[in-house]
DNA sequence: CGCTTCATTGACCCAAATCAATCTACGTGG
DNA sequence: CCACGTAGATTGATTTGGGTCAATGAAGCG
């Protein structure tokens, strides 16, 4: 589970990088935020509703998510957070978490202080910025999440989540070969997508059928990307990954 | 439609101000982001998709929406904007819009360059907190709009987004007498929560006949606020109208 | 007064939910 | 190495919330 990301390259590093050219100094700056990193396992909670956040969570490599779950027990997840992701930067400015976050397969987490967040910061305007464009990012998926949800249907749904997930998972090196890990079942591809898993089921086979992808042992393969954006009509200008110029 | 924030209260100094204190000096940044003000009328777009972001747009009075339309003509509304909202105090950093920003109702704009909101937020540091917290916050409504659409059917989204909508009028202080002016028609209230207006007016019929609302000539009252809350589920925390210790 | 935008209503249809088994892959203890 | 327990995937039968289509009111406005 553990990736493509291990000490060699920092996916922080690789992800900040997409937006703004860094200097040796931030480099050093983020891999400093990446020391000592916790293994941690799939199922665990990295923090929970209501908690109050006291540090701030760099995922390393494996999946996370961000979740609620309802009084009648529905969950719906709002989130997902692929190696190189801080959860919330600037989350000490609230008092406590209005959902959770847990961890979708086993996962190396460093854990930043807010006095260091804040250190970095001001040291680093690049990386100040950089973070801001992250929190951008993250605000536009959640949108196109909304958009998603609320207009398409469970096939395109499906289709939309898959080609968002392709290109974020590219940005940090996970794909290799048309294909990456992505530790999910179908029950969770459902709460995510406001669909249940028996119909989440369908559809995934309906894809299968046609060729479109291959989704077995939490691998994903796209294997007709012309088609599946098509029908997705995807469009990745909202991951903002293609840098403007200052 | 203007409402009751003229020039008399600014509403963002209103809204930064139920978050922190804010000093003479910062009041008075404030009001200058709020000088020379436009006029617009209810349709008119102040972004479209696609546009390259140039100024800070600031809501003095009236409602805007973000919404974005897909290819098939389909269109998911993805936030709304009350008095006293800044349309992404950092927009510059990323190059080009995803989404559009229309006008639900005549309003009140100003406009704010670049520079002026560089220049403010170095000069306050508590402006600029202020402004992430904002930031954290319209990003919690957005996970909470998801949440909403993925898991709750029409009757309980309905009631779920009029208590949200509700706390958010009086924090501005549009709600006066347990009514406020919420300038909607069914359709684009269908658009926000992902179903269709006749759907929408079903709902909001069967929510009158219970007593519940009053909903016409876009004006809002909440007759059994405690019966909405109930069943929406309703905990305003994640709207963080609280204020942490610093 | 005639337009146009909204709200409302009725009849009918369908995508997706629900309910209920199976089936399969895997990890565990013996 | 194997029986067993469990989580996850699959399938079938049935139901339903909400969509679609098509009129018909009502209200605001130049």
């Amino acid at each position: 589970m553990a990736g493509v990301n291990d000490s060699a390259t920092n996916p922080l590093t690789l992800k900040l990088g997409s937006f703004t050219d860094l200097s040796a100094t931030d480099r050093t700056h983020l891999d400093h935020l990446a020391r000592s990193p916790t293994r941690m396992r799939a199922g665990e909670d990295l923090i929970r509703e209501g908690d109050r956040p006291e540090r701030v969570f760099l995922l390393l490599s494996g999946w996370a998510y961000r979740y609620k779950v309802l009084a009648d027990g529905k969950r719906q997840i709002v989130a997902y957070l692929l190696p190189g992701d801080l959860c919330d930067a600037h989350i000490f400015i609230l008092g406590k978490m209005d959902h959770s976050i847990g961890l979708l397969s086993n996962a190396t987490v460093a854990t930043v202080s807010r006095e260091t967040m804040i250190d970095v910061t001001e040291r680093s305007p690049a990386i100040a910025r950089a973070l801001w464009w992250s929190t951008l990012v993250d605000e536009a998926v959640l949108r196109h999440w909304l958009i998603n949800v609320g207009q398409r249907d469970a096939y395109h749904r499906i289709a939309h989540l898959f080609c968002e997930l392709w290109e974020r998972a590219s940005q940090v090196g996970l794909v290799s070969g048309g294909a990456f890990d992505l530790p999910l079942t179908q029950e969770q591809l459902g709460d995510t997508l406001g669909m249940t898993s028996v119909h989440t089921n369908r559809v995934l086979q309906r894809m299968r059928g046609e060729g479109m992808i291959t989704f077995e042992s939490k691998r994903l393969i796209i294997r007709d990307m012309q088609g599946i954006r098509r029908a997705a009509d995807f469009n990745p200008n909202y991951l903002h990954l293609t840098r403007r110029k200052h």
